[in-house]
DNA sequence: CATTTCTACTGTATCGTTACAGATTGCATT
DNA sequence: AATGCAATCTGTAACGATACAGTAGAAATG
């Protein structure tokens, strides 16, 4: 039964104290390589005694698979890219969304690789860098647009992928995304209970595919809660003095809201700062709600009624997403939208 | 001159619209693979017309180097691995950072993976997983300790590493700071020239390295300016919550303080709103001066008097100290500090 | 002219893993 | 006794790159 003339493979020693590969777990059970790699990945030609005891040694021995042999051998690379846009970022929006993502890669073989870029240059450029190289197993990319290229090309060379945020033009892909519609709804309804009437909305950039949504959601509820739109004429992409300013000039207008819908946390400091500017008080002269990831605008003025959106969540969901996809799920089952809540708005 | 019998390395074909690789180059130059490779890294022994050449149709073709082949080869993984702490982050402190090393690494063969893990867990895990399974050239971390275990650890194993923060135990390496001691002493001077003398310090957990620095700048200010310390029992990693009914509850005391230097941007806002909850106002009652990563809490209480910590330029300085460590440079050289800057502070 | 030296290039083996095509054994079937 | 057939196990080649030990030819040396 034993198992001699054993040249080929395993012939070679285990050589102290370096970091254990096939080879070794070969050389302790007297197996051949083939055989040690087959009963890791609980191949069904291999007898089951064999299988616990391989598995025992490997546990013992601590061994890992080298990550670069698999990615030569197989081009899995075991990595999930994450697109990340440099600018936007003022809290801690992206921060946030990678400790999602690795909450659940942390149980897989999977590593979360950042690359960066500027959205004021090609977006197209690291999802290019991707794919020519390889160098991911799935990407996640955010700041989607309705017919977004990237989307485009992601789907056409095979790749997958999930987006935070939907596309609109007859795309399926994974997603998770804000139910902005919603948010931009109930946001009116809670500022025409409080007796608001005139509102303005500081909307997302037009390119992005949650403009519309936010858009729908805000004029229906302009429309079901009977109140009009009071036009403000810049975005939560703006830098925030551009934005304190062109809101302390409403607000110190005679046309000037008695509400306003923020659709970014960030973009609701600057807000706020251009309605103390003028001489307003939240809760008195007006009221605003506005969308957070992060919690802090409740610190910042306790009146500002937020609705949160959980971007941690959504790493999470994405990330899952992601590699369902990579499992060959359909993206169809891989798509899902999540509410916003509330924290803070007394009826 | 030209050269027949071409058998071994270059005989296969190029197989179309694949991704180039070195046989691919060695194919259409008419030379071995070995050549190319040497070629390529402006190896000595070869002819500067022949490098010219293979550089030419590599830069045709697009070739970039598969990283697994070199992975497995020489054990380069071209990999910088940032270790982040999960809980801290509120702000957009982290992604700053993250920006700042990609900035630096945009223009190398280094790819930044996030490796996180909960600052309450074993904070060695991720670097022993690093080193155990050589997924990284170089590593940053943060949160340093005067005599920081992973430093220790790291140093040992003679990994390439950069931190955020010093130690303080004799241990030589490459690290990035902020000029804590000098920023609280500032902080002193600025809250002393405002007329205050009665003056609390909300201080980072102790055992963090730069809680000495703060502490040291906090004492030598308050001797130099002649102020007093107003004790306060919380520190910058309490939940924002705490902070605040902590804050509250003092400045509604007898002994209420006339300054507060604050050591986070994060915990200044829960200050602030303690403060505020006590009936208090800034600049009327009392001042504030806090330390902050990302330009926001002027945007909250313009009376905040704020040193602004360039995270991002830590991000740069510590991703260029780390490829300079695996380039074998000595730490000493490796060393910076960062002055704080007062983007405010009317004098 | 023979020998050494130098220049420019090349083949082989190898890193750790897995796909593939066998090989060995025992046992049931004819 | 020969054959077929599972059930297990194994060697070889390959992924792409590079370290190393060459080799061929030209030029320099004696």
């Amino acid at each position: 039964m034993e198992n001699k003339g054993n040249f080929g493979q395993a012939a070679s020693a285990p050589t102290a104290r370096e970091r254990p590969t096939l080879k070794t777990i070969a050389f302790m059970t007297g197996l051949g390589v083939t055989t040690v790699s087959r009963a890791l990945k609980d191949a069904p030609d291999i007898g089951a005694e064999t299988k616990e005891r391989v598995r025992m040694v490997a546990r013992q021995l601590g061994y890992q698979p080298n990550r670069a042999g698999v990615r030569l051998r197989t081009g899995k690379t075991n990595v999930i890219a994450l697109v990340l846009s440099i600018d936007e970022e003022i809290m801690g929006f992206s921060s946030q969304m990678v400790f999602g993502i690795s909450e659940v890669l942390s149980g897989t073989p999977y590593h979360i690789v950042i690359t960066p870029h500027s959205h004021s240059k090609d977006p197209m450029q690291p999802v290019r860098y991707i794919l020519d190289t390889s160098s991911a197993d799935g990407v996640i990319i955010s700041r989607i647009e309705p017919d977004d290229p990237r989307v485009r090309l992601l789907t056409e060379r095979g790749m997958p992928f999930a987006t935070h945020g939907r596309t609109d033009a007859g795309l399926t892909h994974p997603f998770h995304d804000f139910d902005n519609e919603a948010f931009a709804h109930q946001a009116v309804e809670k500022l025409v209970k409080r007796g608001r009437r005139r509102i303005a909305l500081l909307q997302p950039p037009s390119k992005l595919t949650y403009y519309a949504h936010i858009r729908i959601g805000f004029q229906t509820g302009l429309h079901d809660y009977g109140a009009e739109e009071v036009p403000l004429r810049v975005n939560t992409d703006a830098p925030l003095a551009d934005i304190r300013d062109i809101v302390e000039v409403m607000m110190r207008s005679a046309n000037a809201p008695d509400g306003i819908v923020c659709s970014a946390g960030s973009a609701a400091i600057a807000v706020n700062a251009g309605i103390e500017a003028a001489g307003k008080a939240l809760g008195r002269d007006l009221d605003m709600v506005s969308k957070q990831s992060v919690p802090i605008l409740n610190w910042i003025r306790p009146e500002i009624i937020t609705a949160q959106e959980d971007v941690r969540q959504a790493g999470r969901e994405m990330a899952k997403a992601v590699i369902a996809r990579i499992d060959g799920v359909e993206p169809e089952l891989l798509q899902s939208i999540s509410q916003p809540t509330w924290p803070n708005s007394g009826r």
